[in-house]
DNA sequence: TTGTACGCGTTATCAG
DNA sequence: CTGATAACGCGTACAA
């Protein structure tokens, strides 16, 4: 049987509510009845009863991650991986822990965050879900229940959100490209309904306004969300005739590895024939032959940030919406030439 | 204000006890009250306070998942993130959490799980780091605290563990190799702390015995586990010389993409002068030139028995411990031949 | 400075 | 079938 703190009153002949407040650093206390009781704990290996304790302070020290469905996002992404990390660092060093909650089933997402929240367990919570089901934002809003989301909400209502600036990103990958000559840059992997890829487009297009140019309609290639691979058609159409692509922005790091493979198959060469950038710094980007250009977003930070907002939102309640943007990094590498 | 069970009762007309047993089903309570009190509770959204019903229940609904700290593994290693995955897809089918614990400093793991365990917050473990404390196993075992390693432990004494065979693994890639001729191959990677690598290792050996081989003692080469590079000077020395080795059997897919790199420095082609294997099947592998020929251990699969397994603990804490070897896979690619 | 009594939201026991 | 009542382990006014 566990320790109490009835237990610890007990062998140290006080009562329950002095050792409480020895628990708390009460700082009316006399030092040695602290010593003494402190000495008791250690000996008894006590530790306090979370469970009872936040459930009469109403202090929660959990706060939970909502992952995206398997089924919205390319299965490992390692991203995730490193933003968990994050996460997790930034909440152990402030004595939180951090409850995972995988939208396994791919609509009931939201319902099990409503009743992690209802349910006291958590107090405050992450999410990840690149696409939030506007009924879930709003229930957590009314509810005051403190959380925060990764990436861009579409509305910028009063939610605290932390991002990269996928616009300037976007727009510097592709000032790079035509920085070394490339006039005829294509963008793969555009899902409007994503901000993230969208924003990345944004920024494509505002490079070449900037440079006063426009890149051709056709040369925009829309995928789904998920996919990771342009079909075999679609390349080949993409990328014959006089005024094929001399470049291609790929929206992330999977789309872009893929493709390179199947330029190889057409007989195209990276990066002469053709310049290819991803984006996310995925670690099989500096293995592949030629090793991938991209954009590192810093994902353990975008972790670590979250959780600082999260934290804020937590103590205070009341206060504004908080949002940040965390700085990428241009990773030059053979890719582009 | 969140509605309580209290609440409930009264709106319902019923006492507080009554709604209690609509809740867990009881079976002695009369259908049309039985409705009634669901009714209410979905009208004003009642979710049970988790904490005060695993105060009294003794019930802990949430499982702690212990990750190594980031100093004993390579960084980002998404081995985790898929053994995360299957353990999460566990959990949540049975109603479970899933709570992380990041070792954050590297010697606070054990501190951190016993705070955990004793706190009354979690009701089981699951420990992912390779090279398990003595002592913090043994005081989880004291404690009869349910938890389960990944990962063989060293001596089989009464703990639950799910792992692959190493041994058939190791034995396995390596004769593969040895069935397309090469006859000088090399172990890259053996760290006798960890048993990953030491088995891995021992089926190199028993492939060579089974053969009537030996292999030279020069070509098992010993690395830190962490670590992901052989050095350039180690390399070169390894592989000049007239018995240079003609295959490389490598403990993990990382050491394997970094040495591919290195031999092609070196002047070496793979695979024509050097086969190469490795294991863990890693995204990177599959876009490398050539592509790696590794072995899939099926992370996914290890995370969900370990749940599996857990789950048994908790449930019978009497019972004898459980292991369980999940099935790999080799995965033919380009750097054989 | 310390002890007493009550409540946090539920479940379980015991009557009725 | 249902309703009091007592825990579960701890924090905290209030009293001493």
């Amino acid at each position: 049987m566990k320790a109490t703190i009835k237990d610890i009153a007990q062998a140290a002949g006080v009562s329950p509510s002095t050792v409480s407040r020895v628990l708390s650093n009460h700082p009316r206390i006399s030092a040695e009845t602290a010593q003494r009781v402190r000495a008791i704990m250690r000996e008894m290996r006590y530790q306090p009863n979370q469970l009872a304790r936040s459930l009469v302070s109403r202090k929660r020290t959990i706060i939970a991650v909502v992952l995206p469905s398997t089924a919205e996002t390319s299965l490992s992404d390692p991203f995730f991986y490193d933003v968990l990390r994050g996460i997790s660092v930034g909440a152990s060093q402030e004595e939180y822990h951090v409850l995972l909650s995988t939208g396994a089933a791919p609509k009931a997402e939201g319902a099990k965050l409503e009743e992690l929240m209802h349910s006291g367990i958590v107090g405050g919570a992450i999410l990840l879900t690149s696409k939030v089901q506007d009924a879930t934002v709003q229930a957590l809003l009314e509810d005051r229940f403190p959380f925060v989301v990764l990436g861009h909400p579409d509305q910028d209502t009063q939610i605290h959100w932390v991002d990269n600036d996928n616009i300037a990103a976007g727009c510097a990958v592709t000032e790079h490209v035509l920085a070394r000559g490339r006039r005829r840059v294509a963008f793969i992997g555009l899902d409007a309904h994503y901000r993230v890829t969208a924003d990345r487009c944004a920024g494509y297009h505002l490079a070449h306004e900037r440079a006063g140019l426009s890149p051709a309609r056709a040369h925009v290639l829309e995928m789904p969300y998920a996919s990771t691979r342009v079909s075999p058609e679609r390349l080949r159409a993409l990328f014959s005739g006089k005024d094929r692509p001399d470049a291609a922005v790929c929206t992330n790091d999977l789309i872009a590895l893929e493709m390179m493979r199947d330029l190889a198959a057409l007989g195209l060469r990276v990066p002469e024939d053709v310049a290819v950038v991803g984006f996310n710094n995925l670690q099989a980007g500096r293995y592949s032959a030629p090793p991938l250009t991209t954009v590192e977003i810093d994902a353990e930070g975008l972790g670590r940030s979250a959780f600082r907002l999260l934290l804020g939102a937590m103590e205070h309640p009341k206060g504004g919406a908080a949002r940040q943007l965390i700085p990428f990094q241009l990773i030059e590498r053979g890719s582009v030439g």
